[in-house]
Order: structure tokens, then C-alpha cells, then sequence
DNA sequence: TAGGCCATCTGGTCCT
DNA sequence: AGGACCAGATGGCCTA
């Protein structure tokens, strides 16, 4: 019996560009799960595995998920020492998906969850980098990690609403908390140099 | 190399 | 019943 293995990168553009770094796992992910969402939408399946021995979308396909009737699908995920051999992400990716695919009732229940895990993880991470893009930021500053995201944002928004309250213009209100410091009231973990230098980046004007 | 950050899987719980 | 949400576990990647 031979393991199967789909081949879902005909098209090798490069399409998902994150700061600067192309995240090839996260396009090929991408395609596995359209595709597993796609067919489960058509036909009423899960996936095309998920009646297994019967009606198989592959039907002359011979499949072998024997890592699976061994350990679950989050403990295979770097069984076997696949990351020693396995150099290219892409490569590892799809070795991944080939040995993540269920046969068992259970298991493509487990699979469709993953697959809906995974969406719902990244409509989060899509909000993080809209508010990402809502927070003051040097320049030349790296991108920040989800819970200085988050931390910033509420210091951000202690300010903001101090400088409503004070009435001041809101400029020399951040230039007053340079000279004289920031009077933070909140416990954020940003100080007051971490945000009233970011804001005098910010043109108020 | 240790620690931080992140993605993913997983099982439990809650909600519709 | 099935999906959404959540937190814990795990392993990979990156940086100081």
C-alpha cells in the first residue's frame, strides 16, 4: 500500500505577504482546508475520506493512515524524527496534511473542528493586525507581539481619553506628558515614555 | 542556548 | 447535534 498524496501548489505564486516574509505553511493550509470546506459544502462530506471503504471520492486510491490508529494527530504532527528530514516548510507541510488526514468517524470530526479552529485563529489574528494598525508605533519598530498589541492599545486609549477630558489640544498634551511625563493612572505595562514618545510620531493635525 | 512568540491540535464546556 | 469558544500542551522559529 502506498501513502497518498494530493498536490494542491499547481500554482506556485506567492500570494500571502506578512511582513516581509512569505508563510508558504500558511498558503498550502490554506488550499488543504478550501479545498476539505469546499468539497464538504458540495457533497455534504466532511472531507472526500470521510466515507471511507465506500463511496470514496479516490475510489481506486489504496490509503494508509496507519500513524493515526497509533498516536492522535497532535502528537504525530513531529513523530518519527520527520523534522530532521524534512527540510523545506512546504515539503513539511504537506507531509504533515498527508499524515493529518482522518479515515475515522471520529477522527474527521476531529479534522473538520481543526479546520474551523484554524479559521476562527485566524479571523483573530486578522483583528490583532487591524488594531495593529490603530496603535502608535515607531517607524522602525518591529512588529508587536498580540500581547503588547494589547497592552498598547489600552494604554492608547487611557490617553486618548484623558486628552478629551482635559480639553487640551492634543498635541501639546503629549508634548506637556514629554516634558513633565505621562500621569498614567492605569496599570498598563506601557510606561510613559513607551507611549507619549510613539505619540509624538503620531500628526496630529 | 534559553526564552519569547506563535500556530496548531485537542478535549472540555457552553450555546444555538 | 454541531459549532463556537476556550485553555492547555506541544513543537517550530527567531532573537538576544
Amino acid at each position: 500500500m502506498e501513502d497518498m498524496l494530493f498536490d494542491f501548489d499547481q500554482d506556485d505564486t506567492t500570494d500571502i505577504t506578512l511582513w516581509g516574509q512569505v508563510d508558504q505553511n500558511f498558503q498550502f493550509q490554506s488550499q488543504v482546508d478550501t479545498f476539505l470546506l469546499d468539497y464538504s459544502t458540495a457533497t455534504g462530506q466532511i472531507s472526500p475520506w470521510s466515507n471511507f471503504g465506500s463511496q470514496s471520492m479516490f475510489p481506486d486510491a489504496q490509503l494508509t493512515f496507519t500513524d493515526l490508529d497509533v498516536q492522535s494527530p497532535g502528537a504525530d504532527v513531529c513523530g518519527e524524527g520527520e523534522s530532521s528530514s524534512i527540510d523545506d516548510p512546504l515539503e513539511l507541510t504537506k507531509h504533515r496534511a498527508r499524515r493529518l488526514v482522518p479515515h475515522q468517524p471520529y477522527k474527521v470530526q476531529r479534522y473538520a473542528a481543526n479546520i474551523r479552529e484554524r479559521k476562527r485563529m485566524l479571523s483573530i489574528n486578522s483583528a490583532f493586525e487591524e488594531l495593529r494598525c490603530h496603535v502608535p508605533t515607531f517607524p522602525y519598530e518591529k512588529r508587536l507581539s498580540k500581547i503588547d498589541t494589547l497592552r498598547l492599545a489600552i494604554a492608547y486609549i487611557a490617553l486618548l481619553r484623558e486628552i478629551l477630558m482635559s480639553g487640551c489640544d492634543p498635541k501639546s498634551y503629549v508634548d506637556e506628558c514629554m516634558k513633565n511625563g505621562y500621569k498614567n493612572h492605569t496599570n498598563a505595562i506601557w510606561n510613559t515614555s513607551d507611549l507619549t514618545a510613539r505619540l509624538s510620531w503620531i500628526k496630529w493635525d
